[in-house]
RNA sequence: GGGUGCGUAGCUCAGCGGUAGAGCAUCGCCUUCACACGGCGGGGGUCACAGGUUCAAUCCCUGUCGCACCCA
């Protein structure tokens, strides 16, 4: 026996066990079934499941679950990623609480540290990952940071350094002074901040009271100035141009060029050039040669190691102490020591507010500081152009298809990738240094060392490189490294391609595109066909869900609260293409419902003796009730397939809730409610049979995306073993010969029983007081279906007795035109003549209105002559049927006087 | 500034050339032997606005306005 309702919190994680132990998620290389793969986007080893993962889960496991039943050797290949700067925070912090930070530890012990934090805490989200049911093949999780990986993240550098694609260089890079570290462009977040542009003086050299007033943002890389720049087209400054100013603080002679990126409607038209703090003055530095001075350490401090040699006295202008006394400073501190010394000597002119954009980490927030360094370089670029082609080619499709766009933009204005970070935990830079400074890529020591014996005719010592990869560099490799590459193994060769990326579009560039050069350049093939982008999850109102606003919504708690069957579902049905969801608890009650309903239509079968029936072949079905749900089941199982072909999840959740729903549970069972409760008839056994069979199918159907309690009511029911659902077949629709027929008949009783539904509730006739029907002008063919059917109609519509009306229509009778016939309702006592009158005309006005359209449609000779004949040809019909019942109304009307 | 997407019932969203749809909410009736996380019935929309193409436009094109996001 079902109990009353689905014990979610009893059932899932036992039966979720019971799949992972009984190996049904795992892939079958030995298979002969074509493979079907999903790679899942590595999670960060320190995350906890959020609404993201949720949405992204669900879709990726409905899938693999989908294609799984369909015969396909699915994998969908688990992992973790190691999560640089987040894992070596996390680990710090601990370190923190015990009074002891990396530095102390060395970096030997503290990798040992991070190590025994991931083998303890690091298996968080894959947990988490399961409550949702999700069926990866955790046989085969993988690790960035794993022996496997690393051996490719090294052949991959050591071979893009050899082809040249990889290499160091000295440019600007993001900076980010907390972490310490290079960061990627694509980790930058650009903020308006409110600040000022401060309007300072500099006075030109070898003149008199002549000055340039430049406006800048930030005051304090004054120190580091080595020109200021004008426009050339600028009237105010030609004179200018080619002269210096003596610049106030330093006392540092610096040229003023002139440079188009000065723009003249900007604060004063002259602008301040530091070549090693601002991407833009960068460029103009390197244009006009400029030298380029650090003045802000690793920790965005003042630092003098440039400019500390050349600082000048000059009166009331500059002095050597004051920007000592800098040394050290924050940048902010800086800043307000700066202008006010500025101020104080009179080349402050104005302060005016000014709302700019700042670049901020994305991790940590901090305030980016680009920085001077020596970084290492991927050729991004070069790698970027066969995965343009593939997308081009239609090799790999985006869906939706706008994405492509966006894809192009960015890979066709690509910039070099710096993928050195300052950190410790991670793949560590296969390079080493000899003395001279003389570079070394290999996979090891032994290989370095050869290569420099070679090189200097000597064992030499080498200084590895201190610096690690970038995480995503590793990221960009999973659709291969974790197939076993650079090894050839069957996986690989069975596996890779793999078929869908399922992502959100935030990652497109971050991982999508990335993956994308690696698989081309290495495996001369792209990762994926298929890149499926969905949208953000949202709160209720539409605000994007934040930590600092606390709008979030955990995961977890809507599992543990509506069951993970209900969460998945919600999800689905929310998935429209191309839009963000709009989520909250409500929206996951709503959709429990449905799990409910489900599990009580069940019980519903359960009670009446449904069972399996070995044998039963759906083709061969007589009964008209039985045709037509098989036919609507097989409707169904079209629309679904479908849809999840066109990854619209949203159909296919809509698909298999109005079908069960609005068709199995609201008329086939009820249809079936006088036979199952009568005596033991053949159409009756038939009907058991046929109900059996669209339960099975529905389970089926619905497995993908509420796989607990479909399995559960599998097993009750005795289709098939426990847990094993998830690998019986995905349906296919039934063509039952001559199911027209029965189509016809089904869809008439549900119209006739609904007509009479409608007048009885609108003529306020208590259901309590049942009601004879008297069909008036009726053809042979209704009056037949109506006595093979006034059980079911007696039922479900409070019906006494139905049969064709004899004589004339009594007084104060309902009416009611349903096709050719009239349908009378005698209740005299009932009827308040003035309502009946009201309501008729009503509808007698409504049928009107559509006349009219549709006449004036058919009064157009255009439209006869040029719309499309089967067009016209239904449009005539349409109001000959509209006429029919206007005529019928009018004749109701009239008999009731 | 450049780009993308979106404005359809009170809310959330489907539909996208030929009779405007769903879920939720709402109103009325119903403790009917699966389900009140339920059943039955009803009301509710100049499909943002203005032009154009077409026999026919919510749907295609152009423009305007509003909202969101991405890039600079």
């Amino acid at each position: 026996m079902l109990s009353k309702t689905f014990q979610a919190a009893d059932t899932e994680a036992q039966l979720y066990e019971t799949w992972e132990t009984e190996g049904r998620f795992a892939a079958d290389p030995h298979s002969k079934a074509t493979p079907f793969t999903i790679m899942i986007p590595p999670p960060n080893v320190t995350g906890t499941l959020h609404m993201g993962h949720a949405l992204t889960m669900t879709l990726q496991d409905t899938l693999i679950r989908w294609r799984r039943m369909q015969g396909r050797d699915t994998l969908w290949q688990p992992g973790t990623d190691h999560a640089g700067i987040a894992t070596q925070l996390v680990v710090e912090r601990q370190l923190a609480g015990e009074k002891t930070t990396r530095q102390e530890l060395g970096r030997e012990a503290f990798l040992e540290r991070v190590w025994k934090w991931k083998g303890e805490s690091g298996s968080g989200i894959t947990q988490q990952l399961r409550r949702l049911g999700s069926s990866l093949d955790w046989s085969r999780e993988r690790f960035t940071m794993d022996d496997g990986l690393s051996k490719a993240v090294r052949e991959v550098f050591v071979t893009l350094y050899r082809e040249k694609l990889i290499y160091r260089d000295r440019r600007l890079v993001n900076w980010d002074p907390h972490f310490r570290t290079a960061i990627s462009d694509l980790e930058v977040e650009n903020k308006e901040v409110r600040g000022n542009l401060w309007h300072i003086r500099y006075p030109v050299a070898d003149a008199k009271d002549e000055f340039i007033v430049v406006a800048t943002t930030r005051p304090e890389t004054m120190l580091g100035d080595t020109a200021v720049a004008v426009h050339p087209e600028d009237e105010r400054y030609k004179a200018l141009v080619g002269r210096s100013v003596v610049l106030p603080l330093t006392g540092r002679r610096i040229p003023i060029v002139a440079d188009t990126y000065s723009d003249p409607e900007k604060g004063t038209g002259a602008v301040k050039i530091t070549p090693a703090h601002d991407f833009n003055d960068f460029e103009v530095g390197k244009r006009h040669n400029l030298p380029m001075l650090c003045v802000l350490d690793e920790g965005a401090a003042v630092t003098l190691s440039d400019i500390g040699e050349e600082l000048q006295t000059v009166e009331d202008l500059a002095d050597p102490a004051f920007v000592r006394s800098l040394d050290g400073l924050s940048r902010e501190e800086a800043r307000k020591t700066i202008v006010a010394e500025l101020e104080r000597l009179g080349y402050l002119v104005e302060i005016e507010p000014h709302t700019h954009q700042v670049p901020h980490a994305e991790r940590g927030g901090a305030v980016v500081e680009p920085r001077l360094t020596t970084q290492w370089y991927c050729d991004a670029a070069t790698l970027a152009g066969p995965a343009i082609e593939a997308v081009e080619k239609g090799d790999v499709t985006f869906v939706p298809k706008q994405w492509e766009n966006t894809f192009f933009a960015w890979m066709r204005d690509i910039q070099p990738w710096c993928i050195s970070r300052q950190l410790w935990w991670g793949h560590r830079i296969p390079a080493w240094y000899g003395p001279d400074g003389e570079v070394f890529v290999g996979y090891d020591d032994a290989d370095v060392q050869q290569q420099a014996k070679t090189h200097y005719g000597e064992d030499i010592a080498l200084i590895r490189d201190e610096d690690v990869l970038d995480t995503w560099f590793s990221s960009a490799l999973w659709p291969f490294s974790t197939l076993g590459w650079p090894d050839k193994t069957p996986e690989l060769a069975r596996y890779y391609p793999t078929d869908v990326l399922v992502t959100g579009f935030d990652i497109i560039f971050f991982w999508v595109a990335r993956m994308m050069m690696m698989g081309l350049h290495f495996m001369k093939a792209p990762p994926f066909h298929t890149v499926f982008i969905h949208g953000l999850v949202r709160d209720e109102r539409g605000q994007k869900m934040s930590k600092s606003k606390g709008n979030g919504i955990d995961p977890l708690e809507l599992l543990d609260k509506y069951g993970a069957d209900a969460v998945r579902f919600t999800i689905c049905a929310l998935t429209g293409v191309g839009r963000d969801l709009k989520f909250g608890a409500k929206r996951v009650e709503d959709h429990r419902a449905f799990v409910t309903k489900l599990w009580n239509a069940a019980r519903f079968c359960e009670m009446n003796g449904i069972k399996p029936v070995t044998g039963f072949d759906p083709a061969t079905v007589q009964s008209p009730l039985g045709r037509w749900i098989i036919s609507e089941t097989s409707k169904a199982v079209t629309e679904a397939t479908s849809a999840l072909e066109a990854y619209r999840f949203d159909e296919y959740a809509s698909a298999c809730y109005r079908f069960i729903w609005n068709c199995f549970c609201d008329w086939h069972l009820e249809l079936t409610k006088p036979l199952f409760s009568g005596e033991e008839t053949a159409e009756a056994k038939e009907l058991r049979a046929v109900t059996a069979w669209v339960l099975d199918t529905i389970l089926r159907l619905l497995q993908p995306i509420m796989p607990f309690v479909t399995d559960t009511l599998w097993h009750e029911f005795g289709f098939g073993p426990r847990g094993e659902l998830m690998t019986a077949a995905w349906p296919t629709p039934v063509s039952v010969s001559g199911a027209e027929e029965a189509i016809a008949e089904i869809d008439w009783l549900t119209r006739f029983i609904t007509e009479i539904r409608t007048v009885r509730s609108e003529m306020n006739v208590p259901p309590s007081r049942l009601s004879p029907v008297l069909l008036k002008d009726a053809s042979p063919i209704t009056i037949d279906r109506a006595s093979r059917w006034k059980e079911t109609i007696g039922r479900m519509a409070r019906v006494s007795e139905i049969g064709a009306l004899q004589n004339d229509v009594p007084h104060g009778s309902a009416q009611t035109v349903l096709d050719e016939a009239t349908l009378v309702l005698p209740l005299a006592d009932l009827i308040d003549l003035d309502a009946e009158r009201t309501r008729l005309s009503k509808e007698l006005a409504k049928a009107e209105v559509e006349i009219e359209k549709t006449a004036r449609k058919l009064g157009n000779p255009d439209f006869i002559a040029r719309g499309k004949p089967e067009v016209v040809e239904e449009t005539r019909e349409r109001l000959v049927t509209q006429q029919g019942d206007c005529d019928r109304l009018k004749a109701a009307l009239a008999r009731l006087g």
